[in-house]
DNA sequence: TAAACTAACTAACGAAAAGTAACTATGTTA
DNA sequence: TAACATAGTTACTTTTCGTTAGTTAGTTTA
């Protein structure tokens, strides 16, 4: 692999962002901590890659895992650290750049808004 | 796959820059058109890659594809659309994001600062 | 005039990552 | 005890990546 001339902080945040599913993981993880089960619910992902995904959010930082052994079948709730909340206005950021700019197929409605939550 | 809640919109949004160096192309053109052979020198991107991305955001309407003829060997530059630019503000805020959270092994100096251009 | 060079790609192929489905461990409810 | 749920993991197939080599077209060099 070749070397960039870029700065290599950005180039790692953008190595994070830029693996599937990691944004979108995080993006619902705005809406607050959930458990794996919410999280496969709610985003396209499989089990296996979402899996991995939080692993590797968690190994660097972002996202924080908490076993509940208290209650029923364990519950297990993910939520964001410090540095996944800081990236909130990125998210937003994406989002609304998307609301703006993207133009999907005629057939789907396709409209939402979640900016005012 | 499975379907998700998200809004499709930006759904669409991280898929692209949730594509390995997407983020980085983008983010190296907010430098002003170049050519293809620079985008290759400035990221440790290989030439197929390069090519492949290029074309996926030219389809999508990022970026902006033109020949020249006049000059010497045909020259090809590559410049961000209104589309593209308004990525500008996500993109920077990854990189204070980075700036800010990243930590990188000691021993590299890693250090840059490029929110001044 | 032809060999070598440059820019911008494209093709082929092995390696890594992603998608899918089935399976496991633990506890719960019928 | 059988069926169900959570939170994964394993095994297997398909897709995407990374590397190297080759192509096209025009350019300089000898």
């Amino acid at each position: 692999m070749k070397q960039s001339s870029l700065c290599p902080k950005f180039e790692k945040g953008m190595q994070m962002l830029g693996k599937r599913w990691t944004g979108l993981i995080l993006y619902q993880l705005l809406e607050g901590p959930q458990r794996f089960c919410a999280l496969e619910g709610a985003l396209p992902v499989s089990g296996r890659l979402l899996s991995e995904r939080l692993k590797d959010l968690e190994k660097e930082g972002l996202v924080h895992r908490e076993v509940f052994t208290d209650s029923a079948p364990v519950r297990v709730e993910y939520s964001l650290t410090q540095m996944g909340l800081a990236m909130e206005p990125v998210l937003k950021g994406i989002e609304s750049w998307a609301q703006e700019w993207i133009v999907l197929d005629p057939k789907d409605p396709a409209d939402c808004d979640r900016s005012n939550d």
